[in-house]
DNA sequence: GAGTGGTCTAGACCACGTT
DNA sequence: ACGTGGTCTAGACCACTCA
């Protein structure tokens, strides 16, 4: 449970290609209005039936947001709400200066669409935490390759503890550039949030992350600081953290336990 | 990993109550705009920061949209897109006639708020599957309390076993009132989706679903079906189904293969 | 009736990607 | 140069809640 290595997924999803030509454009059939329904909800619900009839191939391109007011005879403002709400549910693509584009072909078998909401249930974390080892090191293949570094440039390997309500809930493994945080050791990691200690100390604001989440099993180290059995269910959760121009400023593997939290999903 | 009981977390998260007076309203901090960067961006930030402060209660009303033209110097487009990005969020809940207000005390040390956007990584499954067991019998305490219904009511149970490309990949057990659906069983649950049957069979729409998500470990039965090790790490999901008018139309607990499928999360 | 959020319009300017 | 989506404004009418 311990290396910066690939996760090994057995059945990765297809990435769908073009072919020569590209998928058409999205063609939309007639549309009548209904009283009481606000315009917008109308007009999404439609553009879901049309682009989920299977006539169109992922990557077909929507009409513009001009031709769509013509088509519906709505305002801007009232097509762009439609437009937005698919967006939001990953229904389409949007894309400044090119287009909107149909996406997926359809996820899963959900209630009817897309996920609405997300939520960690579980206490909230404690600033800061356990510093078990904080050490300056060369890039392995891997890490470099993660971080966006060239091999052998030096980075930081930091292992915390961390709690919630004095309780060890997570270990969470970092990697950040040497580069972007010149001695990190010289800062209160104990009591702190890293993301705070960057953006106060060095002037580091991280924009967003990705984090990718997998059921995983307590080996003898989590188990021994984590205070559970070896072999208890665990998510292990890897954090890709990228500054406002792209480069990754962490890499980060956690084991959470599996006793004390757990994901919520609202799906409509 | 098979009972329909509580699934026993160890530490619950603090239930917010509303103190005698109920919480009293949200104030801004003084806000100077940055140029460069949209408008409804920096209101939201900002609204963020506030809200998070610690200094405000769950259940504290926010400005209407008005003061936050006003104190943002903005139109109320501008504020609408705002507002509307925390609803979506789940920071506010907002209520036509009645106001904006806070919601939850603060989820995590994340980046900066919260997550936007996420999805399941795997390949898509397979509608139908094979059916395992398919029976009918009556609720007992538990299932009739997750369900809604009386004790000793007829409810279905069903067990499948789904796949992605032709290998198992989920198994599921499905606890449906025989009332919803009665007959099921002359149905083809090998080949549709549940939720095509009771809509196009039984007239029964689905308006929403609820998923918990936990790391857990295969058992025996879990690993024979699934092809994979005893102890092997797996997602067990429990997803509530609603009818529009509330009630639970299917509990459904499902294991699924961890070396197959992840959750990837956007924070922002 | 006053205040709230929900809907909708019409118009403007911009950054961006393509041609 | 042109079309795309992104941002923002100013104003209007509505349904709803609450005093």
């Amino acid at each position: 449970m311990n290396d910066a290595t690939g996760t090994g997924r057995q059945m990765e999803t297809a990435r769908a290609t073009e072919g020569p030509g590209g998928p058409g454009p999205v063609i939309l059939s007639p549309f009548v209005r209904v009283a009481r329904i606000p315009m917008h909800h109308q007009i999404r619900e439609d553009l879901v039936l049309n682009l989920n009839s299977g006539r169109f191939q992922p990557g077909a391109e929507l009409p513009g947001e001009a031709a769509l007011c013509a088509h519906y005879g709505a305002s801007r403002g009232t097509i762009r709400h439609a437009l937005a709400d698919l967006a939001r549910d990953g229904l389409i693509d949007r894309q400044a200066g090119r287009g909107s584009f149909l996406r997926h072909p359809k996820i899963e078998g959900s209630v009817v669409g897309s996920y609405r909401q997300f939520r960690i249930e579980g206490p909230p974390l404690d600033a800061g935490g356990s510093v078990l080892s904080l050490t300056r090191r060369k890039a392995d293949a891997n890490v470099a390759e993660i971080l966006g570094l060239g091999v052998d440039r030096a980075i930081y390997f930091l292992r915390r503890l961390r709690f919630a309500a004095g309780v060890p809930v997570t270990l969470q493994t970092s990697y950040l550039p040497v580069a972007l945080c010149p001695d990190l050791q010289k800062h209160n990691l104990d009591e702190r949030h890293l993301i705070d200690i960057l953006l106060q100390e060095y002037g580091v604001a991280m924009a967003r992350a990705e984090e990718l989440i997998e059921p995983a099993i307590a080996d003898e180290h989590d188990a021994k600081h984590l205070g559970i059995k070896i072999g208890a269910p665990v998510f292990q959760i890897e954090r890709r953290t990228y500054l406002a121009d792209g480069r990754i400023g962490e890499f980060r593997r956690a084991v959470m336990r599996g006793d004390v939290y757990r994901y919520r999903l609202d799906l409509r």
